[in-house]
DNA sequence: TAAATTGTTACACTATCTATAACAAATAGG
DNA sequence: CCTATTTGTTATAGATAGTGTAACAATTTA
């Protein structure tokens, strides 16, 4: 599951939960509503309870509810709970030559240039919250 | 080969090329210099070739020779050149429901997020030369 | 004790990536 | 015209990673 899919299926499963945050959803309901597999769902909610994004409980009265406002979640949030790579990760080639070979200073300037952009979408993701995405979609 | 090496490798090879305008050099040179295998250059400087950025020639005095200032050629440029995907391809999970569900709308959501970095992406990109790059790694 | 549900691991299948090889087509020089 | 060289493209075999599902121990409720 590519880090963007993870993302907007997140979003997708807390957004269901938001719509009710009094009774517990079972991974099968939740599956059932957004169309991802169960078994991949409790994967994702696993580690946004975790990040007490959400709540999770075992047994017959189990199931995920939603722990936190919609509006003080944000997609940097979602993001940082159910993804270690950085939302946009990009390789360079490596090269073992000499440290200040020509090759080994592009390598550096590109790491350089992608760190950059890495802070212009975190910026832009932690001004998201998933309450203005709900408002977003009703209008 | 991801995207992102392409473009770093590609530049690799521009540079080199950059350093001398006067004589072609084999993907066989550019190999030893960068480090990276002569036919996995062909492929790329190809591309290259056909976006008029480097020209080239087959045969005993082949090779590759830079075809523009390097004041002119950009990353953006380069970019285009050598991959089709967008440089932060991002995709969504598919769901075939109802086309104005919440899974659907939510995609689409995720799609103009997407759309919109890209846009800030390649706006950074256009602005940075193979001559910037020249200059801020002689520094 | 039984049923339900999470949390995690495993697994077979597919797809993608990687690195290299191979070779036709084109070119230059003699 | 012949030979050596080099690009441009395709193929290929092996490795790596992604996908979708299943399985099941651990936990919880009744």
């Amino acid at each position: 599951m590519s880090a963007s899919t993870k993302l907007s299926t997140a979003v997708k499963a807390l957004y269901f939960l938001a719509e009710d945050q009094n009774s517990a959803k079972t991974s099968a309901e939740i599956s059932k509503k957004i169309g991802v597999n169960a078994s991949k769902l409790r994967m994702l909610l696993s580690m946004l309870a975790k990040s007490n994004i959400v709540t999770s409980g075992k047994g017959i009265k189990g199931g995920f509810i939603l722990n936190k406002d919609p509006r003080h979640i944000h997609l940097q949030e979602i993001y940082c709970s159910i993804e270690d790579r950085k939302a946009f990760h990009l390789d360079v080639q490596k090269f073992t030559g000499h440290h200040l070979s020509m090759p080994v200073q592009i390598n550096n300037y590109f790491l350089d240039l992608f760190a950059e952009i890495q802070v212009d979408i975190e910026s832009k993701m932690t001004k998201i919250s998933l309450k203005s995405i709900m408002n977003q979609l009703q209008k």
